[in-house]
DNA sequence: GACTGATGTAGAACGTGTTGCAAGTCTAGA
DNA sequence: TCTAGACTTGCAACACGTTCTACATCAGTC
């Protein structure tokens, strides 16, 4: 983590396939080939075991390349969390999510998510702690994490998919979910809480916001 | 941020001034002239600014000692934390916290804490990222922290400092809006929130646990 | 006062994120 | 087909966290 805030170096015109759509075949092929190895390195090792040397060799590509893909190790980071989060969260949501009531329900996207989360503790790991070091140039992905999980509590709090608007206090409730699920992830990661704490802490909560 | 997960060098007997306490008087010394020159550069420059080289020059100790009572530049910094946390939290014990309900004495201490810290917001660039890296090993520090938020919190919840006891619901309250915000630092320091932003997500978390 | 072990110093060295550069390759348009 | 420009590649170089080595200093003990 050399320089926190460093200026991505991409400032010439268009960038290759920033955004996963775009570019050409080939650079979407460069794209995901990067990504992958990105996720299997971090699966295996964690953080540090993302070693930029490292993903461009498995990706295949020379180490300019992969940083013209990705200004810095934590945009690689955050954009492959993103989209391992995104693929998440359109998978859960073909069906109906169980439970009676909100909370039942709630708790048990999260609770799920969570689980997935903890059986590839080296993975996220490094997902969290590079979320944690993003700083501006990294809005667009994590908007796109923040939006994913705010949609599947939505869901989940009113029950049917998409059903009815969300009111401005729900809305809140639904931030201050994911802010103590975030520091719960945090505890986890950073070894100060174990799975039961995670899932009680955001059981409580949830029970004090939904009240 | 070469090895986060690195074990700490110290595996030889006891530590040179590991704890605020303890060792010679040189050594305490030492000690409060290393925290003060990572003080001093983290609000000068931030974490970036935080360089171990530019630190033991300007505690005038050697690189070698600088480790010898830091593992890391990880512990370095939450030690720092700790101690410009604590003096802040002692500091604020000495007088009464005004307003007239729960929620507004808790939102004054806890703006009163914000303000101070973005005031100075590189230093608290810098202490944020530490604290969201740190790993097990930091695990004491960072306790220290927590347990400083919880006291303040818990003072300003029953307006007279220290008197009563802590409800278990009340700790849970405490827990939660202690991550919302940190959750609204992290959201501020990586420039995803602006001053007003993180009050008022703290104000309305607040307002729905209070309720 | 001399010995010994812990502590401190100076500085080289290593690993990994990041940048710079020169040369090859691919693609769209003439 | 040819060419301009964008994109890739391979590799060297740099910065900074961290470790290591060799030596100096200091405190306590005999």
């Amino acid at each position: 983590m050399t320089s926190v805030s460093a200026e991505p170096r991409n400032t010439d015109g268009p960038t290759p396939a920033t955004a996963p759509t775009g570019g050409s075949a080939a650079q979407r092929e460069r794209r995901r080939r990067i990504l992958d190895a990105t996720i299997t390195l971090a699966a295996e090792g964690g953080f540090d075991a993302v070693q930029m040397r490292a993903v461009a060799e498995q990706a295949e590509v020379a180490l300019g390349t992969l940083y013209r893909y990705f200004p810095s190790k934590i945009h690689l980071l955050v954009s492959a969390l993103a989209r391992e989060f995104t693929k998440d969260v359109e998978r859960s949501a073909v069906r109906a999510t169980p439970g009676d009531t909100a909370h039942e329900r709630i708790m048990y996207v999260l609770n799920r998510r969570t689980r997935a989360l903890q059986k590839q503790p080296k993975l996220t790991e490094a997902l969290v702690r590079a979320f944690m070091f993003a700083d501006q140039s990294v809005t667009g992905e994590i908007h796109e994490v923040g939006t994913s999980l705010t949609t599947v509590i939505a869901r989940a709090m009113h029950g049917a998919p998409d059903h009815g608007e969300v009111t401005e206090e729900e809305a809140a409730i639904i931030r201050i979910i994911s802010d103590v699920w975030l520091s719960a992830l945090i505890s986890w990661v950073t070894g100060r809480m174990d799975e039961q704490d995670v899932e009680k802490s955001i059981d409580v909560a949830v029970r004090l916001l939904l009240r």
